[in-house]
DNA sequence: AATTGGTTCTGAACCGTTACGGTCACTTCA
DNA sequence: TGAAGTGACCGTAACGGTTCAGAACCAATT
């Protein structure tokens, strides 16, 4: 009898004691959690769907730094941590289904994610992050759009005119090159489009052609992604004088591609990235902090407690412009560069 | 129907088109994931047990890698995995018996473990971490005796006699202090006591008195934590030439200590780690590094093709000795140190 | 002795799925 | 034409708990 174990109460001292004897006499292993499930409706769970590779999660710092605070949710709440093995590359959203959760949180993924819009006909809450807000479930995010582009007027204050934009990937297809609008404007990751358009917002602002200035996208979020896709706009374009970077990550690989050809951060190429993770503090890098642990526990937060809300809620957390030193402003005289090393 | 949803060869297309129509006008969500679970008696996951809190793994480079392994595992098995909630302060190991999963992996926790007990009642298959050999249960770890032993020797070699340690936890209760040999032996965390032992074996063979060499114990495993740790041992014996600790966190705080000190390292005095982090590759640590991610694909491994087998395995990965600009041979005359910084 | 109140204990219904075996219509072959 | 074979479809019984209604019991009150 379940009783026994759950509610001690409910029957005389003795008999839950004969019960537990014969119980262990005749090898009972304790209620079982699935069946317990079942019948209360409660998995004592929450999934997490990440864009990409269940391991990637493990190797983005920013990404650790929203597990982190997603994990402390949930221990507060003593519920468990489920994560979804969605792989990206594969259509087959089987593991959504098959994931016996409370609700789902979802981290970063494309708006076109087959995997969402199946944790979307789920019955249960979700709290989506970094994405657009969908009218029907949590969201938890900062303005992307705003950070980038007071990080953008803050390189225009100091002179730059001329720039290179180095971001992540912008759909699910590999596109290792430039960008066109075309392809900037239909961006199904919301974070990336969000960045961009506020590059893009603020250098119109001064009279820059945007259509003019190189953009360059990486699939994959590595440094050396970002030392690549440097030295691809560095090579089309060398009169640039700062590069933007949309991660902290790419940032660093465009910090050691301006290394290596014997640049000078910041006096001859100022570059900036985006996340505010440890590795770029330590870089000196100039960048925008967002509060990724924060993200991550408002998300956990916003979930576990959905049930006494009935409207949807949309958190907004504020971002910080973190003033390195790989920011200055370009050299009075541009043709300088020309005889550079 | 669940054959509409699940086997579409076994009934005709017309039939799982009107199925599926009238599922969807009636509102189905799909197949249950808990009710299919219970019925297939496969959960689709894999439990994970750690020592820590749960956002603890998540702080600590070892354990991440560790995590990263063992997602990499689970994703190519399809399978999902849930970080169990177990709050090793408290005794409750409630969580453990909620979790829906099909196996467990259990990473470093005390072999006195309460919920590491519970999961052994589990009628799951279980794969141990970073824990002494249960007979019962497969298990995954490396050799710390001899990794230690061997970076023992090599400090022997380069002519340290008078040395110091500073270890992590031994046990469940905090201790931040010295350690008595009785502590040592009894020492919970099998780790830790076989580093321990492994020094003990190396030094005591070249005739030095292990019960007079300082061993410092600290509870948090953090930068700060090694710091203050390596100032208790210098505090107490500024003629040691050595700093042994048990791992690379901890090894980092101690440099930072002794640059603090002024002390040159590693001239003035050696300091060593273990595990291999990248930080401690970068700050050229001299080391014993561990194939974290190996060992959690690994135990992912082990576990998830555990059904094969009826005979438990036991799988002992290899470390390697990393020579790094932390350790040299002491200063020839020792009295030299007196009129140091 | 009968009614009432309260507690402890028992049994049955239900959670939603999948596995399994049986029914039925339809084809094939003697 | 009838027997046997084939395949699609459907009904039902678990899976292992929790919950809740009510039976059984005991003590106290009328």
């Amino acid at each position: 009898m379940s009783n026994a174990y759950n509610r001690p109460d409910q029957l005389s001292p003795e008999l839950r004691r004969r019960v537990l004897e014969t119980a262990r006499r005749l090898g009972y292993p304790g209620p079982d959690p699935v069946a317990r499930s079942l019948r209360t409706r409660k998995a004592g769970a929450v999934g997490l769907l990440l864009t990409e590779n269940l391991s990637y999660a493990f190797r983005d710092p920013a990404a650790i730094g929203f597990l982190e605070g997603l994990a402390l949710a949930c221990e507060d709440a003593g519920t468990g941590l489920l994560l979804v093995p969605a792989n990206p590359e594969r259509e087959d959203v089987a593991a959504v289904h098959r994931a016996g959760v409370d609700g789902f949180v979802v981290y970063s993924v494309p708006d076109d994610d087959p995997h969402l819009a199946a944790v979307l006909e789920r019955p249960v809450p979700t709290v989506v992050c970094d994405q657009p807000d969908l009218g029907n479930v949590d969201r938890v995010g900062i303005d992307d759009h705003a950070a980038m582009n007071s990080l953008a007027k803050h390189l225009i204050s100091l002179g730059h005119r001329r720039i290179g934009v180095v971001c992540m990937r912008l759909a699910r297809d590999r596109n290792d090159g430039y960008v066109s609008l075309e392809r900037q404007r239909s961006a199904h990751f919301h974070v990336q489009r969000a960045r961009l358009a506020g590059i893009a917002e603020a250098f119109g602002e001064v009279g820059v052609d945007w259509a003019a200035v190189p953009v360059v996208e990486r699939f994959d979020h590595t440094i050396a992604s970002g030392a690549s896709a440097a030295a691809q706009v560095l090579d089309r374009d060398p009169q640039i004088t700062a590069l933007i970077c949309t991660s902290d990550i790419l940032a660093l690989g465009a910090l050691s591609e301006a290394r290596k050809r014997g640049l000078n951060v910041p006096h001859d190429l100022t570059v900036t990235g985006f996340d505010g993770i440890r590795e770029a503090e330590q870089a000196g890098l100039t960048t925008v902090r967002q509060p990724v642990l924060e993200k991550g526990r408002a998300a956990g937060k916003l979930l576990l407690d959905s049930a006494e809300r009935t409207r949807p809620r949309s958190v907004t957390l504020t971002t910080e412009l973190v003033v390195g030193a790989t920011a200055a402003s370009p050299r009075g005289v541009v043709e300088e560069r020309w005889f550079g090393p």
